[in-house]
DNA sequence: TTGAAAGCGCTAACAA
DNA sequence: TTGTTAGCGCTTTCAA
């Protein structure tokens, strides 16, 4: 193993001068600079993290805490999340609760142990509030949590948009699956379907469904609201799991999509794009999510604070695939 | 923050007898180890991860390089593989090369600069083998590299059951649908198909198209092959993602799936069994992967050698979902 | 601008 | 069985 002592050796300088070339010190001559940049590459050196981080008693490792990564979505922020932390030299460590709130709290405690420099949080749907307020950086993703700081996309301007969307083609019985309301992002997403709906003049608390993020759950509302004396032209799901499990209720039916009733996801993953010509979903900006959590977890890791405590995502787009107006 | 000497001085003891239980050393008295073990939980003493890494040259950490982390087939592997070492007390950082070789050599250096004490890896279609032998211990997962030690499901079997079970329904024009057989995973399911439809005397070189392990590969092969002057009955594909590419251009044609025409997808992924109750899928072994996975790398890190060079897992079964006999 | 040296918290070798 | 001590490789203060 090469050490910056072997450095110093070879460049004719000493520990101190290589240390502050390598921490772009500007307390070094340019002359003392090249031969050491000379070298680190001669000698093929690379700092030992370990002792680097036992001196200033910080590791480069940020923790991703994630309720389902075989969620697509969660896959896609995962992936640009470290994309983006890689950039900047910070490795991302992945722990999966499967939406379990233990899990998760074990997964806080021994990230927290392992003495990651922050933690990305995307909370269970049923957290309250984080136990341990352990004394590292934690930012929330996607789901918010009481005043943590978090990055979330406007979920109510996303639903509101579907129902506008909808409600342009012509439907007037808007559905809505939606999630757990414990969870910031069901929420959210349920206010603006309720607010755009009013306003149009077409709400009915009976084209509400409210249940797990899951396949299953969708499936399940969605055959509750084909039972309704009139049902519904179109839904609007929380997220496209839901969203496919409405789409088998349907074509368990007999039913047509989008023919005989228009399903609108949400998360706009690969999986809704590629499902079906007829599955629309409204896209989260999942890489701006990643680079402005990245970005306010770095300030909050240097500064100590976060000049936005939170970020709202506005450039939701509605992934318009394959809609036809209301048969009926 | 608590150190061992904290320790040491509240139990009335030494550095070197707090380590040593720390570490499970047999030279303890009884006495002792139950003196420490107290004053470690009393003065919620943690380790510092940097101090020993420093000092043993091991960091607890292990790498995961993956193809696409937004596939939920290796969402799960992560998922899993994450768990597993988890309860071995070592951290995952992950990394995701989006299928580009580049990404991945860059991937393998940072990580190996990082410090990870092994590294596993699901190797690009495009990896003919690994540019930089790391000194450090590498596995691959589910695509096999090589001689690297890795751990792999028996493909050909795969195929093969699914070529026989499509049989046993009365198929006999089965085409197949492959991935890029510069990848292991792709050349033995073409393997398995092969040497099994041949066997059955029902082999045909029009049946095979070959091509990336994607939606839009899918959908473009299922195309082809359904513009051939008699059309397969029956279609097996490399992965999920390729069979719904195939499901939607039959779609596309009105075709039904699966009265009018069968389709079988690889990996086994929720997304397919939840795709449609037609969609049949060859499940890999996911936890089991990731268990032999974990311990040939610990065995790796501790002995330097791993008993067994390469795993072959050969439960793989079939997601028999709704079939029926060919229409013609 | 530089070099020398202290020490981050731990493990392991040595002595007792 | 135990305590003492020498570093692991680095950053950073202090003098020069």
């Amino acid at each position: 193993m090469v050490t910056l002592h072997d450095v110093a050796k070879f460049s004719g300088t000493s520990v101190g001068t290589v240390s502050r070339v390598l921490n772009g010190s500007p307390h070094v001559s340019e002359v003392a600079r090249l031969r050491v940049l000379r070298a680190i590459d001669e000698l093929n050196f690379t700092p030992n993290r370990a002792a680097q981080s036992l001196r200033t008693s910080r590791t480069t490792l940020a923790g991703l805490i994630v309720p389902d990564i075989t969620n697509s979505f969660f896959g896609a922020l995962a992936r640009a999340l470290a994309r983006e932390l890689w950039a900047h030299d910070y490795g991302l460590i992945l722990a999966d609760t499967a939406e379990s709130l233990e899990k998760q709290t074990e997964a806080l405690d021994a990230l927290g142990k392992r003495g990651v420099d922050g933690l990305f949080l995307v909370p269970t749907t049923s957290t309250r509030d984080i136990a341990n307020p352990l004394n590292i950086p934690l930012v929330t993703l996607d789901r918010t949590l009481a005043d943590l700081p978090g990055v979330t996309s406007d979920n109510r301007q996303g639903t509101s948009l579907a129902v506008s969307y909808l409600h342009g083609w012509g439907h007037r019985r808007i559905a809505t699956i939606v999630g757990p309301t414990t969870c910031s992002t069901a929420a959210e997403r349920l206010e603006g379907y309720a607010t755009t709906t009013r306003a149009l003049g077409i709400y009915s608390r009976s084209l509400i469904r409210e249940g797990p993020f899951s396949y299953a759950f969708g499936k399940q509302a969605m055959e509750e609201l084909l039972d309704e004396p009139t049902r519904p032209t179109a839904v609007i799901a929380s997220n496209d799991s839901q969203a496919i499990g409405a789409l088998h209720a349907c074509a368990g039916r007999g039913l047509r999509v989008p023919q005989d009733i228009s399903i609108c996801g949400f998360d706009g993953s690969e999986l809704a794009s590629h499902l079906s010509p007829s599955l629309t979903s409204v896209k989260q900006p999942i890489s701006t999510m990643a680079t402005h959590g990245a970005r306010l977890m770095l300030e909050l890791i240097e500064t100590g604070t976060a000049g936005s405590g939170a970020v709202l995502l506005t450039d939701l787009t509605i992934g318009e695939s394959c809609s036809v107006p209301p048969s009926h």
